[in-house]
DNA sequence: ACAAAAGTGTTGTGTTTACACCCATGT
DNA sequence: ACATGGGTGTAAACACAACACTTTTGT
């Protein structure tokens, strides 16, 4: 290995910010730390990068540990690297985000974590090391990003309401959205999916329930079709 | 520090893509090495990151030794981490793009590089490592963000004729525009000072010059003003 | 019968697109 | 006088925003 010694000082770790929507509020995932530094504290899950691991691994390892998931959205957001953002040492971590349906969820603490629980993100105000910035920065990306891209769907059970749909849009953007014309906009994408399947034992008009259709989306995409919300 | 050391077996990169307009073509800045691995072979410049030293600072430095450029645009894309990425050892990537006005510019081949020189973006098919799939992903951003923040300018001489502007959004999207449309466009953003001064020497109509009006710019953004292209 | 959420259209306003000719300068 | 790029307006199509009442179910 011709790369000098001198640079290999540094450690590495990824840090997840992992999304939910529940009673029409969007929570992330979050441990108590059970050691120093910042004891007692809730912070992002994340872990070191092992050495001979592709990079893009180890937040899927984390989010597996942590909730027993795999193959859910999983994305990569920008990396973190002031030389004294961890106080035992210099660790650049790399943030990534992603989106599950946290319905029969038991997520379960591990190893230096001595609790774990689903915060609303609006009602995060710290967390340990420079973990809100990263939380801020994610959240931003996942606003843009819904937008432009079919990924709200990923945090709502297989099959799901339109006012499901739109509670989970304001909630993300944090803003309301007039009904009419969101389900204007969101029936001529024409990625939805009509399950002729209604809700049951609500106490008022039983909705519709529709499914993302990720067959068609592929298939307009590749012909130039641009999902825009 | 309490990170074992089994974590510090991984160095630390940065690389820079670098774009510049000229000749109504989009640009990039490229070295040419001299060592192995790929000698001779040409790459996006870069560098390892110090132990002590800020991630972000890390392009800066390499930006200047080669162009002697501060203060310009730059900003993290993206973090590339496999594991056979470098031939030589375990080295992750964190991705930057920077937009700099090439006139007038004389890049200086540094360090490992025997050569350096501007390269049209598409005509680049090969380089060395990932640098390909890296200068890709930096153009995707560039792509997008150009039309939705007033980043173009960074790449043009402070005064520029509306024709220059144009192309220069075309280059850089790969598609060509409709004149009146998009001076309609631009001039309605208001974010143009006209600088009543015209070209000088052209064997044409000579065309006003413009300037982007930052300030103006800074202002609207506080108000809600969304700039988009 | 009441409460609660589902579902549904129209109209005005603003934005985007398509398109062709005259103007100012240098040679 | 000619070649070269600079500069300008209008109309049609489309997208977006604002807005209120009826329907279906459970209690």
């Amino acid at each position: 290995m011709s790369i000098g010694n001198t640079f290999f000082k540094t450690a590495f770790s990824v840090d997840n910010v992992i999304f939910g929507f529940d009673q029409s509020l969007l929570k992330i995932l979050l441990i108590k730390r059970a050691e120093r530094p910042f004891k007692d504290e809730w912070a992002l899950p994340g872990d070191l990068v092992y050495p001979d691991e592709h990079l893009d691994n180890a937040p899927k390892r984390v989010l597996k540990e942590l909730t027993g998931l795999e193959n859910v959205f999983l994305e990569q957001v920008a990396t973190f690297g002031k030389v004294d953002r961890h106080p035992k040492g210099r660790v650049i971590t790399v943030a990534y985000y992603s989106l599950v349906n946290s319905a029969n969820l038991n997520p379960k603490a591990y190893s230096f974590a001595e609790d774990i629980a689903w915060h609303e993100v609006s009602k995060i105000t710290t967390l340990a090391f420079d973990h809100k910035l990263i939380m801020d920065r994610c959240l931003e990306t996942l606003k843009s990003k819904v937008r432009s891209q079919p990924i709200g769907f990923e945090l709502l059970p297989q099959k799901f309401t339109l006012s499901e749909l739109q509670d989970l849009y304001e909630a993300v953007l944090g803003k309301s959205l007039d009904k009419r014309n969101f389900r204007k906009k969101i029936m001529s994408l024409g990625v939805l999916l009509d399950q002729e399947e209604y809700q049951q034992g609500v106490a008022h008009r039983p909705a519709k329930l529709f499914q993302f259709d990720r067959l068609r989306y592929e298939d307009a995409k590749s012909r130039g079709f641009i999902f825009e919300i």
